[in-house]
DNA sequence: CTTGACGGCTAATCCGAATTAGCCTATAAT
DNA sequence: ATTATAGGCTAATTCGGATTAGCCGTCAAG
């Protein structure tokens, strides 16, 4: 990795622990293994840094979105799949999500990010909830209406199961983010909540 | 209000809005209506507006706890209330709950602030997390649990179904928070949350 | 081989925001 | 009546951190 990238990379992780304000550009660069100065050779302003990381990660999170919209055509192909969804396989695929989105060097960095600058910046109000909540929830509401078309599970409001099902992982989410060490709490209250989810929408009940 | 007063007010409202690092005192001085400096015969630093904010909030939301905690008693007593709690009144219940922390001037700004800040320090991040996770999940929790023990509603995992109840409801809060803009179609989703909720685990589907 | 761009460094500079100094008025207590 | 205190002001002061100036070595292209 260059030092372009390098600076950014560690911004980046600078910037989701203490937030923007609080990161001193001599702090960034020490990680960077260069002086303060030398930083400018790369970007014009500590602000560029900040603002070329939020663009990286929009491209990225495009990137993959369009990745996403792409399967979303096969993925009714693939919706056999979905017919043999069972329990154990809901809470492998949900703690998988989860623990994709908790580890995931840049998502996770990028999210803490978001959370702390989100107030400053209206545009960054925008990109942190439609990252974090209207695609989540869109992007899910389409596969598990793909599962209710199966009859494996069972609702006449898909949207509201879609809450349902993401915003406990989601808010569990936070919770590791503000505190590794509950972790592991979450990840039996993240198994329970789905196993719940399952019995409560599952085919056998209504 | 007085003065000394009257700067926490206006601090706590930049705060939320900016974030500490961004506000400057002589903001805060300007919308109590005096001169930085005048700030410093109330508080030594900028930081000590803050400390006290914070101290204030604590002790004000502890009150409001251990008031909660008298009636935890007579609750039991109340609990008649519950016997007849049908889907009108549970979206009734879980609206106000949710306009009362969304509208409510303290609450919403420190929530706000808490959000932005929790970062910086890990016992604002536990006092976060404490306010709102832990303690709501606790408090409804026990709550709920008087509902199923008058079956009204049923499950046998309580935990999971206050997180199911909640998680929900406190992201559609965050979003409010985010854009205000969005509030009537958070009401919408909530509405239709609670009325999947109580459909889910009401008496009539098991 | 020499030249120019690249990327590093040290030593200023700049600047803005927090804080302090020191003064003034009003009011309340002795 | 005097004085102390509270609380306001203007004018410094301080200070730290972002940025700029200007220098130097390296290396690839001509």
């Amino acid at each position: 990795m260059d030092t372009k990238q390098r600076i950014l990379d560690e911004a980046l992780t600078l910037f989701s622990q203490k937030g923007y304000a609080n990161v001193y550009v001599g702090e960034i660069a020490q990680k960077v293994g260069i002086k303060a100065p030398s930083l400018y050779k790369h970007y014009k302003s500590k602000r560029a840094i900040f603002d070329a990381i939020v663009e990286q990660m929009s491209e990225s999170f495009a990137k993959q979105a369009s990745a996403l919209n792409i399967n979303g055509t096969d993925a009714e192909v693939d919706a056999g799949i979905y017919k043999t969804m069972d329990e154990k396989h809901l809470i492998e695929l949900g703690t998988n999500l989860f623990l994709y989105y908790l580890h995931d060097d840049y998502t996770s960095r990028f999210r803490k990010m978001l959370t702390i600058e989100q107030f400053a910046d209206k545009d960054l109000a925008d990109t942190y909830m439609s990252l974090y909540f209207d695609k989540p929830i869109e992007y899910q509401s389409q596969l598990l209406g793909l599962i209710v078309k199966q009859g494996v599970l069972v609702t006449d409001d898909v949207k509201t199961m879609t809450l349902h099902f993401y915003a406990p992982i989601y808010q569990l989410l936070t919770v590791c983010d503000r505190d590794p060490s509950r972790e592991p709490e979450a990840l039996k209250m993240l198994q329970d909540h789905i196993r719940q989810f399952n019995k409560l929408y599952g085919r056998t009940i209504s």
